[in-house]
DNA sequence: CAATAATTTTAATCTAGATTAAAATAATCC
DNA sequence: GGATTATTTTAATCTAGATTAAAATTATTG
């Protein structure tokens, strides 16, 4: 029964489901988004769905896991490739930009974690705690190898990392505007953080 | 029947609410917060709610008028007092997070636009675009009197309004952290546009 | 092609929570 | 203190949209 196949089949409307509830999600509001209509997005009925998924709490928890992937990705590879802390911080910016406003997005803002059930809640909080930490790791290398200026950790990484969750708010799927931000964001928001030379 | 004491009374109470709204939005997620949960925060039943609001969606909607007000607020101080592009920036961001994290915050974020009703939906969009635009004409000014290095506006205004934007996430009622945001941000967020004198 | 498994639809329910009307209470004023 | 107005509650409805079960369709496999 071609296992491969199939799990390659239902993978792929699963994917494609996600990126149309992270679409819906973010340009309707979650209140303003039924199930049909991401549905409709697929040329699928809204019980057609709950073959994918068990119910729209889970549906929200996908999101936000792969948006949460997606971020960690950007991250991992900015820390292999960034020789020194300022260009992990830059590189991860860029990463994670470029990701937001491709073809791999949209990612949904996360807005209604409050809502997930405890179990789905915590996961999602850790993983962003932990992504969040690892920023401020990144800033704190940067510091110690002297390609960082002195700055609080912390309020840095909020600082940033708010303004690349906050893109799909203002972003809506535009090729020119795309490599806009991609060219423009990992400047603007990194130029802050170099050594001052004087 | 003293006009002046009952308008007062009531535009309290109704202040009251909407604080206690914008709280729940925040920390509960929109479609998290019933009624009922606002209407406990006041120690008043659900249906009391609907002598100070038509109903749930005006609720929404005066929570992201308030929002946009201080933000205004802000940004008018901000202009007066700055007296150049920079320090107007600076000043900008010092008294947005400075409400955003102090006594008149809560101050909700904006994730529901989409479903308001067409009416309030482009009101609340046009106020949010003059917000932008005032804010981008504040850095054009920089830029040509010196204080702020060529960049670009919109993507730079969209970088730090963004940050802005996304404190609700993260900050939770906390005067000592409250302090270091309002010491750290404003640093953090302009020190990118200073003009570099290399 | 028959059989089995995968996917989707149809057609009902089911439900939390918004909304409403009327009654009750509290405040204010002369 | 009695009358009038403001505020809140009680006790029903009402509803959009989530959910479910069973049937129909489509794909896959030997």
């Amino acid at each position: 029964m071609a296992r491969i196949a199939e799990e390659t089949r239902f993978q792929l409307q699963r994917g494609r489901m996600l990126k149309a509830a992270a679409t819906c999600f973010n340009e309707k509001g979650y209140s303003g988004t039924s199930l049909k209509d991401v549905a409709d997005h697929l040329g699928l009925t809204d019980a057609a769905l709950y073959y994918y998924v068990r119910n729209k709490e889970e549906l929200v928890y996908q999101c936000y896991l792969r948006a949460a992937e997606l971020g960690k990705q950007a991250m991992d590879r900015a820390r292999t490739e960034g020789r020194c802390g300022f260009e992990q911080a830059f590189l991860y910016v860029r990463y994670h930009v470029e990701i937001m406003v491709g073809d791999r997005g949209p990612v949904a803002i996360m807005s209604e974690i409050p809502s997930l059930k405890p179990t789905h809640r915590n996961e999602i909080l850790n993983v962003s705690r932990q992504h969040s930490t690892g920023f401020e790791e990144i800033l704190a290398a940067g510091i110690q190898d002297g390609s960082i200026a002195e700055c609080d950790v912390r309020m840095t990484g909020n600082a940033i990392m708010g303004a690349i969750n906050w893109i799909p708010k203002w972003f809506h799927s535009d090729a020119l505007l795309a490599k806009k931000v991609v060219a423009e964001f990992p400047k603007i928001l990194t130029s802050g953080l170099r050594k001052n030379e004087s």
